[in-house]
DNA sequence: TGTACATCAGTGAACGCGCGTTCACTGATGTAC
DNA sequence: TGTACATCAGTGAACGCGCGTTCACTGATGTAC
């Protein structure tokens, strides 16, 4: 990727939507390269707009990437509920299935968009109120105690345990990552059993 | 923290360990700031040398970086071995110390150290060979299954499962990290809680 | 023990780059009357 | 329906910054004879 684009055309004068579109911009940069790739001058450069504009409806650069930041965390919720669940009978089948779908959606999100993936979590841009995730997350457990199939003992502190395994696998697979060079077969093998090890670990 | 620093004073006009002292200066301001922070032109200043000098030690930027992230991972691996572990009669409880001494060892560092172990991981350096951290979790593993309290069946892919849910959880601990805000007691809770939840994993 | 000289380790000025940001500005929009 | 005018959204040139890197150089070192 050659650094700096050619300038967008544009019709009219005022663009009409250009917060949007620089904010969607910078997503397209931090997918092509993660946080270090949001750039403010080539977000503007690709909108076809000058760099000043940008300063009509973000304060500075921080409020630019804090918004980009936004979107990742949102398009990472939005790959954990897009997952398929299959369905159970068994109350706590299903619960394990929601729950193991979240990790899923979790993994797939990490391994399809690394860049934003590492924006949600990487860039130091004002940090978001609790995220929409851990909630998804906390719910799944939640349901697991009331399915009777989780020990409630075992609750406590569970979200992080499960979210740090998850969140850990996903950085051992994207980018450098030492699993990174793993072909499909063997990245989905890991995930399995990755998922069968936490399952194992709330219901033993 | 300003940007530059004054320049040191040599006697000197030859160093004599110039490219060890280079290295040093980088592995301090990782320390400080992260791979963001290893600058080249910074870390002749401090050793007080002009910057050109470091292209008589180093090819490029890269190749001084790579160094710095050599000890980084070096310093991980050193603080795993370092931490103690209690003595047990039992064969298998004693390998299940040895596996949580490790763990507390890379959580240890990465609290103490988060811009050494970013630099360590997180560092688009030339990757080194295969990690010597990987290998004592992997040996860890073994003894587990020598010993007779974890089932043979269990332990491929177990260095990855066990590796994620560390990794992952020293993430959320660290720098902007969901779990950087909390008070000692309370990381120190949900460490013990997560190593208990891989302890599970393993030999349930 | 001296001295010539190749070699090596350091210097300082300069280059080009791209960034975020400021400035005074101009073109378009919409509201009051 | 028309027009004055405040307001808002965009412009382009310029600034200062610090970076990695190149260049021709100079000072120190050590080896051959």
């Amino acid at each position: 990727m050659t650094r700096g684009s050619a300038p967008a055309r544009r019709t009219t004068y005022h663009h009409g939507d250009l917060a949007n579109a620089l904010v969607e911009a910078g997503v397209e940069l931090a997918r092509e390269g993660g946080p270090q790739a949001i750039v403010l001058r080539e977000a503007a450069r690709r909108v076809g707009v000058s760099a000043t504009s940008a300063y009509r409806h973000f304060a500075d650069y921080d409020d630019l990437t804090g918004a980009v930041k936004v979107r990742a965390q949102r398009a990472l919720t939005e790959a954990m509920m897009a997952e398929s669940v299959p369905a159970h009978d068994d109350a706590g089948r299903q619960a394990l299935a929601r729950l193991r779908a979240l990790g899923c959606g979790y993994l797939r999100f990490a391994q399809a968009e690394p860049g934003l993936f590492r924006v949600a979590f990487n860039l130091d841009a004002p940090s978001s109120k609790t995220s929409e995730s851990f909630a998804l997350l906390a719910d799944a457990l939640d349901e697991l105690v009331a399915s009777g199939i989780m020990d409630s003992a075992r609750r406590p502190g569970a979200e992080t345990a499960v979210w740090a395994t998850v969140h850990g696998l996903a950085e051992l697979l994207i980018d450098g990552g030492p699993l990174s060079r793993l072909g499909k077969a063997k990245r989905a093998a890991e995930i399995e059993r990755t998922l069968d090890f936490v399952t194992r670990g709330l219901v033993s």
